[in-house]
DNA sequence: GAGGGTGTTATTCGATCGAATAGGAACTTG
DNA sequence: CAAGTTCCTATTCGATCGAATAACACCCTC
């Protein structure tokens, strides 16, 4: 069952390599369905190809999933990175991370729901995953959120380390719990009325009437 | 390879039920391996009873996870509305809502695990929970955060519904993400001081400094 | 156009899954 | 103390898991 109308053998760098395409639907997998809901056959299922492709490319689950990591966070990174120290003022900076924030995490809401799936028991890919990705970003994010702090009524005085699990927590939980928010409301948390909405309302409660 | 020392069938009644355990284990179980991953061998191990207990209980191991969220809805319901009625200001009903929220999530970190387990995915548990708990508890506190958030400054003006996925990711992300919290920051999750201080500072963040 | 990669499928393996079954051990009721 | 009921274990079943293997189809180089 190849999923597009190309007939035979798809004659290699079509749109995207096989391996790409395999990243990508096992990211979104992972995330949907845990680490452990995510067979290897599902996941080629969803990609069209044969399941003993995964151990032919990546070796093991695990090393699929590793890769699968390490590829979102780098598409985070370049999402929040870019001139983002032109803007002297830390709670103007502040405020455009948080509405990229809410964007990254509504368009790809199995980024946060893979990163709570892991953060929550102990193990190897935890650990893996902590020092490698969230220990950087964590230390960035407390930098920005120490100085946006400053001159900020409605965040002086708080700690930034309980700041930043309060303010992940905020952005996310809407998107990372999707589905919910949709039975619950019956409104669209990909819509962007819905998003932009949910940006202005953390801002404001973050940064006040500024 | 009976648990305790009690030798020979520990004689009916001892200090729990068998049942009562295989709720209380399986819950922990599901919350910190995901459905899939809580397999009933473990589950039972855990417990410390054969695998064949758990069909002649629950009959299947849907039913043992929709009877363990059952019960920790109970516990939960028991807990925050213990007189919460008499206190007139919605403001202060608020502030204790928060606080025994963070308690509750930070002493039963599984339940949020739970949640967001079966929140973040489409399928029947997910529909089970939303339909059976999760809307009568989002109907009470939508109906709580509107009559609190008149008159406090850092509220007026947001929206109630998404006030409510900002509110619940900012109290349960750091205790749901424990493990990570523990390795990020050295800190323990269910230290009293933590679970103070993350209170203090939503309560800050919420209801300002009035 | 023969030969050697490389990408891919089909098949198979041992392990583990949830559930069914049969039987045993202890308590309850006569 | 015999019979029945309840609680629990041991074993087994078919399904599915991740991974290994063998063979195949295509492309490239010569």
């Amino acid at each position: 069952m190849a999923a597009s109308g190309s007939e035979k053998r798809a004659t290699r760098a079509e749109e995207t390599s096989t391996r790409e395409h395999l990243l990508d639907v096992s990211l979104r997998a992972f995330a949907e369905l845990g680490y452990d809901g995510a067979s290897t056959r599902i996941i080629a299922a969803r990609a069209g190809v044969n399941q003993g492709l995964i151990p032919y490319y990546f070796g093991t689950k695990e090393k699929l999933w590793r890769e699968a990591v390490d590829r979102a966070f780098t598409e985070l990174r370049s999402e929040l990175e870019s001139n983002l120290e032109e803007d002297a003022d830390a709670s103007r900076r502040l405020e455009r991370m948080i509405r990229r924030l809410v964007r990254f995490v509504a368009r790809r809401p199995e980024f946060a729901r893979l990163m709570s799936e892991e953060g929550k028991r102990e193990g190897p890919r935890m650990r893996w995953i902590v020092d490698r990705h969230v220990r950087p970003m964590h230390a960035a994010s407390l930098e920005l959120l120490g100085r946006a702090r400053v001159g900020s009524p409605a965040m002086t005085g708080l700690d930034p380390a309980h700041l930043y699990y309060i303010l992940v927590g905020a952005v996310t939980q809407l998107f990372h719990q999707g589905p919910e928010f949709r039975r619950l409301t019956g409104l669209d948390p990909s819509d962007d009325a819905v998003i932009d909405a949910h940006a202005d309302a953390l801002i404001q409660l973050f940064l006040g009437g500024d």
